[in-house]
RNA sequence: GCUUCCGUGGCUCAGUUGGUAGAGCAGUGCAUUCGUAACGCACAGGUCGUCGGUUCAAUCCCGUCCGGAAGCUCCA
């Protein structure tokens, strides 16, 4: 092949190499350890890997010795050669080398498929394609780890070990991909939830986070963003209890699809549960009453703690807990409104995203297979989703057959600062409920009907939220969520007093303000500071006193220099007013 | 829950090829009044996640349980 340089912007290119990538692991494995059993090994998102089935238990070292043993083989510049078998051929072929993976691979292909196989020197792989043409154009790749992963990722097959990789064309590539992933692991927020003393998980609630004072703030502060916003647009607000009856459960559904997931406990002697969601509280808040067509389009609004027992190897600081509140609203409506009504939802996700900076993408999941209810109130559903986004003019990808047994959503993830995504908000339209807690209104004709109900959130979870926000800020929160506005750090004791004065200025127009006048260095009191990322540090010594001024050091922006005091409190005032990133 | 790895003072970590542990930071006291990422000295602080086993002796070996990390599965 010519020596023309590789496109690796090309997403299918990229999948090539990285997928020669894994061969290549594979061959060395076979090498080393001839019994291991080759199951398969795609190339991913940011590399590849490759489950194997053996004996031997790997470790990091052999990690080494295997890139060893690949270099070997990238060096031997193999060509890449694909052939191919009939069906009966290809399955006897790789009998013949006890691959009992590979033969039920075959034995599941479709009637008719082509199947083919690439063979780089010795080795051979039941493989698609394509691929590069030669070992040798892999220049740079890194194994990075071992994990277990089931055959097919079903908890009831074998669990096989996987060993994951990546490579670029260049070493300067991967030093580069590897030096991203350091940076990311540096903003993972449970390092700075630890750092910024936010947030605390003990062995005594594994899965439940405790909130620190500092962490509090962030949170108080987007649940009043959150009641404001929601008040604009005629929401109203409610709470739910947290433990209900056992009977609530199974009338809403939950006992015979969520139960495994939810908590239970005893009150004289009744069997009551612990909420995992809070639609069916909010059920029994609507039916409460009778209704009119003419109160519709109704938003119940509920910041609503749920609790839910999931995996314990799931848990994942703030972002995977079992106890979490959501930012949920019912929205109860007649058939006519439900378009502008889920309008109304996206855009509202749109503004709030956008504030934060954020990029997110959405999917519409439409009918599983083991739904409830009718053709038409499905596709009713679907299309009434479908025509409320395209009317907004966002861009949304489908998944088929993943929405929720009560009915297709839309969900909006984000992507955090590793690239991973998120689901946040979610616009779930329920065709159950109201079903089943048999909600209805009186219509203009004077006769009973059901109303249309969907569920929403925009962070979806506040805790995940926090810890997608840490990670995207690296701590540096915008001015108004931030803990710690104003620092005030004093060059020596004798300036405490206006330092003091200072600090009352801040206090009095709202800003968040600490002090520091203890008698230490300036230098290790500005290196405490810094390291609590606090937004704005306050310099005070002779010069600020004099000039009734401070030295101003931004956390984002960096030194600002000196400015008058009321310069300073009405620059941080309109900042915080209008919530600048 | 499963696979692999891990669990030493508040934090970050060192250490013991088995004979009851050490540092830096943080804390306290003293000294210093010193202008932009860590002044110095001293003190105090852990029985090495849990329970059990092996051993004359275990923090270091084995097992159990609890917790954590990565991945699988699941999901806000």
């Amino acid at each position: 092949m010519a020596k023309e340089k590789l496109n690796f912007e090309d997403a299918q290119i990229r999948s090539n190499y990285r997928h020669t990538t894994s061969h290549i692991l594979a061959e060395a494995v076979k090498n080393i350890w001839p019994d291991a059993k080759l199951a398969i090994g795609p190339s991913i998102e940011n590399g590849f890997y490759y489950d194997f089935d053996m004996e031997h238990k790997l470790s990091d070292q052999d990690l080494l010795k295997i890139m060893k043993e690949m270099k070997k083989i990238t060096q031997a510049n193999h060509k890449l050669e694909r052939f191919e078998l009939p069906r009966e051929e290809a399955i006897k072929f790789m009998a013949d080398r006890n691959e009992d993976y590979k033969v039920e691979l075959i034995n599941d292909l479709p009637e008719g498929e082509i199947i083919s196989f690439y063979q780089q020197g010795d080795f051979v792989d039941l493989c698609a394609g394509p691929h590069m043409d030669s070992t040798g154009q892999i220049k740079a790749f890194k194994l990075m780890s071992v994990a277990g992963a089931y055959w097919r990722g079903d908890e009831h097959n074998k669990m096989l070990q996987r060993i994951y990789g990546t490579s670029f064309p260049t070493q300067e590539e991967l030093d580069a991909y590897i030096a991203k992933l350091e940076e990311a692991k540096k903003r993972d927020h449970r390092k700075i939830g630890k750092e910024m003393d936010l947030f605390a998980i003990f062995e005594e609630g594994p899965g439940f986070p405790f909130f620190m004072p500092k962490g509090m703030v962030i949170r108080n502060e987007l649940e009043n963003f959150w009641r404001e916003e929601h008040k604009k647009r005629g929401y109203d607000e409610i709470k739910t209890p947290l433990i209900l009856n056992e009977q609530l459960w199974k009338t809403s559904g939950h006992w015979d699809h969520y139960k495994d997931n939810m908590y239970f406990t005893k009150i004289d002697d009744q069997d009551y549960a612990i909420k995992p969601m809070n639609c069916p509280g909010s059920m029994l808040a609507y039916k409460r009453k009778m209704y009119s067509y003419r109160d519709f389009p109704m938003r119940m609004g509920e910041l609503g703690q749920v609790h839910r027992h999931e995996l314990s190897g799931a848990l994942h600081g703030l972002m995977r807990v079992r106890t979490f509140t959501q930012d949920d609203a019912h929205i109860f409506m007649l058939p006519e409104q439900i378009t502008d009504e889920i309008i109304g939802v996206v855009n509202f996700i749109d503004d709030v995203y956008k504030m934060f900076g954020f990029k997110y993408h959405i999917e519409l999941s439409t009918r599983p297979d083991d739904s409830m209810g009718t053709d038409e109130e499905w596709n009713m559903a679907e299309s009434a989703l479908k025509t409320a986004i395209e009317q907004v003019g966002a861009e949304y990808v489908v998944n088929e057959g993943d929405g929720a047994f009560y009915g297709p959503k839309l969900d909006f993830h984000l992507e955090d600062s590793i690239g991973r995504t998120w689901q946040c908000g979610t616009i779930q339209l329920d065709m159950q409920m109201p079903q089943r807690f048999d909600l209805t209104y009186i219509g203009s004709d004077n006769e009973k009907h059901r109303p249309i109900m969907i569920h929403r959130v925009i962070f979806g979870s506040i805790e995940r939220f926090i810890g997608i926000l840490t990670e995207h800020f690296a701590g540096k929160f915008p001015l108004w969520l931030a803990p710690v506005q104003v620092k005030l750090l004093t060059v020596a004791e004798t300036f405490s007093d206006y330092a003091k004065e200072v600090a009352e200025k801040c206090e009095e127009a709202g800003l968040r303000v600490e002090l520091d006048i203890r008698n230490e260095k300036i230098g290790y009191k500005l290196r405490e500071a810094r390291n609590e990322r606090v937004s704005y540090i306050g310099i005070i010594g002779e010069r600020e006193v004099e000039a009734k001024a401070l030295s101003v050091r931004s956390s984002k922006v960096g030194e600002l220099g000196e400015l008058s005091v009321d310069d300073f409190v009405a620059k941080l005032v309109e900042e915080i007013k209008t919530k600048a990133l």
